[in-house]
DNA sequence: AGCACGCCGACT
DNA sequence: GTCGGCGTGCTC
């Protein structure tokens, strides 16, 4: 008589599979694809089954205590494709398995029922579709058309957007054009009461999932057709570990199950314009009859005795809407009214000590706030350190602009939007906005939007900045019924001049071919490792001790860019640096990394991370 | 990750 | 002498 030893993956950043012993009595009733509970270092906590076998290298193993589920609620697609995410983020294969599951499941022991294994067919050879979609009408109207193909072939949909707030105004317009089950996943299901609707989908009950992020992971039945709404979104990038881009994670999905792919939008990554070219994709172009049009004001033709912010240009811009009555939006992406308060006699700016930012000064709530974690305070009377002389502030934001403008425009309601407002004046003639205003765009109506310094973005220390430029304009001159007035000293950028001629193929063409020259994706991959630690010493010389060891043996298509401090060098008393790793693919930088990892000492108390193609 | 074990300094 | 600090290694 065999035995049967079960091998259990965690959730917990550890490598490999842990053997436990199966008792009898739960051998009918056990397969990979279940929770189990078992003890693992002396703790009682909750596993996934990867494989059952009849052999173990290891001595004296735990019983499985308990099956959570009645039967399996992970595939073996699920599983092989949950192997394939760990590869390529560098996680754990048990910290894959719970990006699948349902979080009211992953500690919750709540037995579930039998379901359907969702299907997944590898080597099926996906189509993809690049859907530019401007103007709105025609670009549904032709979309529909395509989902009701797969409906009519009860094929399962997953639809993609952005933001939880898209979620039921899509479902309602897809509810009116589309008679198929449709579900709707506006939050995670964090709910234990959320289940049912996560065993629905499994069943295949319901046809079209509608959903954020997380919805990617979703068990459709019979999965035909990805549709992925404004692919270039940065919220499509999970902030916490293991740090996914949505994308990627379609694109792993549609490989592996063979389902088609839609990318729907105004704008796309460099990395989708490119695959477009590469693969041969197909595209669908939906422009506008009509565009706002764009007025470019170089800044280098107002000297600094000009009011910096406000050319102008502008200023005459926002006197004629005024006096037609019309709506402004001025975007400047900075919160508050000042930016850094300083004392006039010491030169001490009053600093964030969880972050070492400067704190910014926030009029409406007559408080001092850090920009990176949150933290506030009251503003002080005088200098905190030589407590002899008072404050003074300067830099500009959102609320600076405000109250400058209304000595330029007495008359107009003006207000100002970021992403702590809870709601804006719906007759104000002139809103100055950050990027917060980009998720309420559809439900503005303005006529004129300006940029209030394009360089801000142009200028970030990202490869990633002239891109996010051109998203960023692209956007404004989407949501200006008529004019779209950009400032900058860089009028001759790409992203500026592509825009200008309507000319997406311009702007690709330049970017990959920089992309290309500097060596950054989608031509060359690139893993970031962090280091963080209470102790910026020991941060630092972990850092410094995981790239000797990278470069010690280092294969020579991997590059290894020495340590740095992170782009955030300290985060609520977290020091970090960064070491970066460029070469052919994830999976490879993650494996040498990894290898490397394994020979470090001196680990302790320093928490590390590891981000794919920030 | 979290727990135990171990090796060093300051105390009932 | 031993209490407890944290650095190190292991978990089936």
């Amino acid at each position: 008589m065999s035995k049967t030893v079960a091998q259990v993956v965690f959730s917990l950043p550890i490598e490999g599979h842990f053997d436990y012993s199966v008792d009898d009595k739960l051998k009918s009733a056990i397969y990979p694809g279940q929770r189990v509970k078992v003890v693992f270092n002396k703790r009682k906590i909750i596993g996934y089954i990867l494989k059952l076998s009849n052999k173990s290298q290891i001595q004296d193993l735990n019983p499985v205590i308990e099956v959570l589920d009645k039967g399996r609620i992970l595939s073996d697609g699920e599983l092989a494709f949950a192997g394939e995410f760990s590869r390529y983020y560098g996680c754990s294969l048990g910290e894959a398995i719970e990006c699948f599951l349902p979080v009211a499941l992953r500690g919750a022991a709540k037995t579930l029922s039998v379901v359907k294994e969702p299907v997944y067919n590898p080597g099926v050879k996906p189509k993809a579709t690049v859907l530019n979609m401007p103007d709105k009408e025609a670009g549904f109207k032709y979309l529909l058309e395509r989902i009701k193909t797969y409906t009519d072939d009860k094929k399962g949909i997953l639809i993609i957007v952005p933001e939880s707030a898209q979620v039921k105004r899509l479902t309602e317009v897809i509810k009116k054009a589309i008679d198929a089950p449709i579900l709707s996943l506006e939050r995670p299901l964090v709910m234990k009461s959320d289940i049912s609707k996560w065993e629905a989908i499994k069943n295949g009950d319901t046809g079209i999932v509608v959903g954020t992020r997380s919805s990617v992971f979703s068990p459709l039945y019979k999965l035909g057709l990805i549709v992925m709404f404004h692919e270039c979104n940065y919220s499509y990038r999970q902030e916490q570990s293991p740090h996914y881009h949505t994308r990627d994670v379609c694109l792993m999905r549609s490989k592996l199950s063979g389902c088609d792919l839609i990318f729907a939008g105004e704008a796309f990554s460099a990395e989708v314009w490119n695959m477009k070219n590469k693969f041969k994709w197909e595209y669908k172009d939906f422009p506008r009859e009509k565009y706002a049009d764009l007025q470019i004001v170089d800044m280098e033709n107002y000297g600094p005795k000009t009011n910096y912010y406000l050319s102008y240009p502008l200023q005459n811009a926002i006197s004629k809407s005024l006096a037609e009555n019309k709506k402004a939006l001025l975007f400047f992406n900075r919160k508050g009214f000042n930016s850094r308060t300083q004392c006039s006699q010491c030169g001490y700016t009053l600093k964030c000590e969880r972050c070492d930012t400067w704190l910014t000064f926030i009029y409406s709530a007559q408080s001092l706030a850090c920009p990176r974690c949150g933290f506030k305070c009251e503003l002080p009377k005088i200098c905190p350190k030589c407590e002899k002389s008072y404050l003074k502030s300067s830099g500009m934001g959102i609320e600076k602009l405000e109250s400058d403008l209304m000595r330029f425009f007495p008359q107009a309601k003006i207000c100002c939007f970021d992403k702590d407002s809870k709601n804006f004046n719906p007759d104000a003639n002139i809103i100055i906005a950050t990027s917060a205003i980009l998720k309420k765009a559809d439900t503005l109506n303005i006529d004129i939007a300006a940029c209030i310094n394009l360089d801000s973005e142009l200028n970030r220390p990202d490869y990633r900045s002239a891109e996010g430029a051109f998203f960023l304009l692209i956007a404004l001159r989407n949501l200006a019924k008529e004019k779209l007035i950009v400032q900058t000293r860089l009028p001759d950028n790409y992203s500026l001049r592509s825009l200008k001629k309507l000319d997406f193929n311009a702007f690709y063409k330049e970017e990959l071919k920089l992309r290309k020259e500097l060596g950054f994706p989608p031509y060359k991959d690139m893993v970031v490792v962090t280091l963080r630690a209470a102790d910026k010493k020991k941060a630092e010389e972990s850092a410094e001790e995981l790239y000797k060891a990278l470069i010690e043996k280092k294969p020579k298509n991997i590059e290894i860019i020495e340590p740095q401090p992170s782009i955030v060098p300290k985060l609520r008393d977290k020091f970090r640096y960064s070491i970066m790793l460029k070469g052919r693919s994830p999976d490879k930088l993650i494996s040498y990394l990894k290898d490397c990892q394994k020979r470090q000492k001196n680990k302790h108390s320093v928490v590390t991370t590891i981000e794919v193609n920030p």
